[in-house]
DNA sequence: TTGAAAGCGGTACCAC
DNA sequence: GTGGTACCGCTTTCAA
């Protein structure tokens, strides 16, 4: 049985390091922060012995003295509200421990995709430190990453991204990997093989196609005859995806199975009750929200893939904030594991999700 | 589209209170803190004020001043290495902003159950302010988190609880949903119905009857002829585990699935591979480890049941850390929600666990 | 019961 | 190039 215990006890601190070298603490802080106006050789011996002692700086003390207060702009959608404020509570739990200096300010446009441009303008003139942004249209949205960038100010997507701009990160859930765990589901729920359906919004956005991607390949791997017959694009669109959702049973009556790959189920769930044939179809849907609940719970929905939106927060602000503290760069995707949400694990995330509020 | 904005800037301080009031910042922050020796009008006008202006402590400047560092002994098992180093992961990022306020000592036993009282003793004597441990043998550490409690050391239980002590809180994967969402998957993987079998280690063992109970009551809710025949206790051993599950094999040759509700799942593999009836039985198994990853990618496994430790280890250090600076008082029982791991997310999890080291 | 003042560890800005 | 020192917001101690 080893016992790690680290030594004695007292944080070793700048001045440790002054007194050891016999220097004054202001020139240990030029060494530290690699300010102009020392000696080259001090420096290094500085930074030796700050090595050796195991220095380490304290929080506390740096965000004390830096006055400066970080602003922070959260731009996200009122719609769907179960789902962007969890992902707001996220941001809010993660900034907590850097109250006061740092301080969040929320913004909300009423749905993803209207009024996006606006409110980021809006930030930029008020002169926020960064951005934490779900972008709805990530073409709209290109001048104003561009114009954060030239300013330095670093911009976060989180749940969608907006690829080759010069945001700083993305969080999302890997959707490769939500359409592959949305294809493996189906395919054990049909051991017996089948034809299944994907319905997304529009192939062209990367998001979505990559859900497809991560589906194909997830039903073809386990290979047991499942199929799938039809992709559908419901342009976000609940008529559309209505309308879609009934030719498509029409045109299969033998389908087993469907994956909805974005937050539209509920025309899909509607169509399919309205041909009779629930029950009879396997079905895996995206995200929850509280329409959803209770389908869940009846098993006509069989399984949900959530995409945990209180831990996208979470990350987007911790890694917002290192960057604006120390300029470390986080990875340009930060991908966080979905969840799979049926009816038996559905009380304890609604439970937790509430308990998180205070 | 609203914008919601904060007040202008400058967080109010203690010393505006004071000054509003033409009192003393010593006078404002004996009232804040409920401290001996003060009028209690003077109390009362100097928490109206604080509320009036809108006071937020600033935690930076707190943890400055309370040179009292705060020491926390984690107190895990060595094996199985990827599990409790995840945990340790998991503190030790939810310790991070605290630095160097918050000091951790991890001190290791080799496994579970052995060793965990001498660990403790010597936590307790080293004059620790808080203790987070795994009890393996709850009953044999009660007299310890007695003493713990009597001298006001705060303890909190991971992954396994030790109900019926004085600790303050327990996390775990909750275990009823653990139980809960294996038997639905079972279920659903097997929409023909047939018989399943349970293995756990002892049903004595409160976390482990919880597990059964979920289990059972979800293979009925889904009511499929599905059909628990077999509850084995394979006393987290592995040749039990090896000989038993051989014999409920061979007792039912029609079986057709299979919950491993502990980390013993590798004898029951080794079984159903002696019995060459590797495909033929639906396996869900529970946590991760090295030798579980072949099997997931091939296969064999079809789902584990993840407790998230590095999840589990980040709420137990907040809980225990929020405690020690303001006496909240944390759930008694805070409950992690279980991932479902599959070939589908495998690679997404074992990603993430290693970008999380640095 | 209250006020005044000395730090906590770093940073910033003086003067040498 | 370097040393000294006044802060940051809060806690704590000592004196009144």
């Amino acid at each position: 049985m080893r016992a790690r215990v680290p030594p004695p006890a007292r944080p070793v601190g700048i001045k440790d390091i002054a007194r050891a070298l016999g220097v004054s603490i202001g020139t240990v802080d030029r060494a530290l922060h690699n300010k102009p106006g020392i000696n080259p050789d001090t420096r290094r011996r500085v930074l030796d012995t700050a090595a050796a002692l195991g220095y380490r700086p304290n929080l506390a003390a740096r965000h004390l003295k830096s006055r400066t207060t970080i602003r922070i702009s959260v731009q996200l959608p009122q719609e769907i509200a179960l789902f962007w404020d969890s992902l707001r509570d996220g941001i809010r739990e993660a900034a907590a421990p850097f109250e006061p200096t740092l301080q969040l300010e929320f913004r909300s446009n009423p749905r993803l995709g209207e009024g996006e441009v606006e409110l980021f303008e809006q930030a930029l003139a008020s002169g926020v430190n960064g951005i934490i942004v779900a972008p709805g249209d990530p073409v709209a949205l290109e001048p104003c990453i561009r114009q954060a960038a030239r300013n330095n100010i670093p911009v976060i997507c989180v749940v969608t991204d907006a690829p080759g701009t010069e945001r700083l990160a993305s969080v999302s859930a890997d959707p490769f990997t939500v359409g592959s765990v949305a294809g493996e589901l189906l395919s054990r729920f049909l051991p017996n093989g089948g034809d299944v359906a994907f319905f997304t919004g529009w192939l062209g956005t990367e998001d979505h196609a990559e859900k497809l991607r991560g589906f194909d390949a997830s039903v073809n791997a386990v290979g047991r005859g499942v199929h799938v017959v039809a992709v559908v694009e419901a342009h976000d669109d609940e008529r559309t995806g209505y309308r879609r959702a009934l030719a498509v049973l029409d045109a299969h009556p033998d389908l087993k199975g469907i994956f909805v790959s974005t937050v539209n189920s509920l025309p899909v769930l509607r169509a399919v009750e309205r041909k009779g044939r629930t029950g009879q179809i396997a079905i895996v849907t995206t995200d929850l929200f509280p329409a959803l609940v209770p389908r869940i719970r009846q098993g006509q929905v069989a399984a949900t893939i959530y995409q945990r939106p209180v831990t996208q927060g979470r990350h987007a602000l911790q890694a917002l904030y290192q960057f604006l503290l120390d300029g470390t760069k986080p990875p340009t995707r930060i991908k966080v594991v979905p969840h799979v949400v049926m009816r038996s694990n559905l009380d304890l995330l609604l439970e937790r999700r509430s308990g998180e509020t205070p």
